[in-house]
DNA sequence: GCAGTGATCATA
DNA sequence: ATGATCACTGCC
């Protein structure tokens, strides 16, 4: 008989109950929990991003609130998965207060480096999207090693949002 | 460098 | 109904 998780170590939703750039800075080196199949897979969080609200141009909720960005409105801890260009589902965690449209996008863990390829490599989808970051979805996080050193940087592909918030060093990558 | 791919959203 | 856009990836 297989533990699916060590309840101590899950991050509850009072993790993401912060503001988007701290949580996302805080993941690095985190776990990203899967289950699958029956089998518990665990990978270290190595890059994320921070979305910080309706006033950073390059977060969705910049455009306002439609069906697509109604779960950023959630309560923390829920998961925000959309398909980007057609081809590549994005895993985010939204973040801040109930109401709060904040998020950070899980960039890569374990082997698995790139948004796109996360997803792929750990079968994650729109089925997922609106639910909780918790064992009963099926995916979840957990403490780890956490508090390596985080290196800063400009987010991706955010060009759209304009110098101001694009030059923002919003991305975490775990030093190695 | 740039094509693929289709949901989403604004415009009408 | 139509067209532009896109929090990416893989191949040239």
């Amino acid at each position: 008989m297989t533990m699916r998780a060590n309840p101590s170590a899950i991050l509850p939703p009072t993790f993401f109950d912060r503001q988007a750039e701290i949580v996302a800075r805080d993941l690095p080196g985190r776990r990203l929990v899967r289950w699958l199949a029956g089998k518990r897979v665990a990978l270290t969080i190595t890059e994320t991003e921070a979305y910080l609200g309706p006033h950073d141009l390059a977060c969705h909720a910049a455009r306002g609130r439609t069906e697509r960005t109604e779960v950023l409105y959630g309560p923390p801890g829920t998961l925000y998965i959309y398909l980007v260009y057609g081809l590549h589902w994005m895993l985010n965690v939204v973040s801040g207060p109930a109401g709060y449209p904040a998020a950070v996008l899980i960039r890569g863990a374990g082997e698995l480096s790139g948004p796109g390829k996360l997803a792929r490599g750990l079968v994650i989808d729109g089925a997922l999207n609106g639910r909780c970051a918790a064992p009963q979805s099926g995916l979840w996080f957990e403490r780890g090693g956490g508090a390596q050193s985080v290196i800063a940087t400009r987010r991706v592909s955010v060009d759209y949002a304009g110098p101001r918030w694009s030059a923002r060093k919003l991305r975490f990558v775990l030093r190695k």
